[in-house]
DNA sequence: CACGGGATCGTCT
DNA sequence: GACGATCCCGTGT
């Protein structure tokens, strides 16, 4: 039941982090409400380079500023006017590294997050997209930029004692990307085998 | 099961 | 004023 400390956060390889936070324990307090999961799918995002990236070229803005915190910190942004999505920001501050958090196996609060989400817990469908284990969890903009390596946040991940072999570990290209082109390449999307809930897997295809 | 479109609004140009 | 690191539902097979 160890939270995981800000200094694990700090390594300037969000690739390594990415599989390494695969079986960490995400845990929601929002508001009282206790919930957990365990993370089964990342994907990483690495400014400068990264295209796909919010912060490509190291761009600042309102949004992006979260980016660029120190490894630990919660960023949450919005996507298509109704998701919110979730991120590990990772490196040191002024480094803009992020690990989007795509599924989550629901472990407890199971019926609290049925409320939110409408939905029985029992379904693989209710937890297997970044926007929706975000509203099982209340995770929202409130808590962007919120630091997730204290209990004291209404979001902290933990390390307890699972570990995934390296080998039950599968990468593949990130998805949803239509204006990054080669960078959506990157097989920077990282899932654990054979694990049922998980979003549905990708075929790697490049030629069709 | 594959495909297509609508929802909905913060963010940046 | 256009565009999403998505989701859900309808239609067709």
């Amino acid at each position: 039941m160890s939270v995981i400390p800000k200094s694990y956060y700090q390594s300037t390889d969000v690739v390594a982090l990415s599989k390494d936070l695969l079986g960490k324990y995400l845990i929601s307090n929002v508001d009282g409400n206790y919930t957990s999961g365990i993370i089964v799918e990342t994907e990483a995002y690495r400014a400068p380079d990264d295209k796909a990236c919010h912060a490509y070229a190291n761009k600042r803005t309102p949004r992006t500023e979260t980016m660029f915190a120190i490894g630990g910190t919660c960023y949450v942004y919005i996507c298509y006017g109704i998701h919110n999505l979730f991120n590990i920001v990772t490196a040191p501050e002024g480094m803009a590294h992020a690990i989007l958090v795509r599924a989550i196996e629901p472990i407890e609060g199971l019926d609290i997050m049925k409320d939110r989400r409408m939905m029985s817990m029992t379904k693989k469908e209710s937890c297997n997209g970044p926007g929706k284990f975000t509203r099982c969890m209340d995770i929202t903009k409130k808590q962007n930029g919120i630091d997730l390596s204290s209990k004291k946040s209404a979001l902290w991940i933990e390390d307890r004692g699972l570990r995934i072999p390296k080998t039950n570990i599968i990468s593949g290209p990130r998805v949803g990307m239509s204006t990054a082109e080669e960078c959506s390449h990157w097989p920077w999307r990282f899932r654990i085998k054979n694990n049922k809930w998980t979003s549905k897997p990708d075929v790697v295809n490049y030629h069709k």
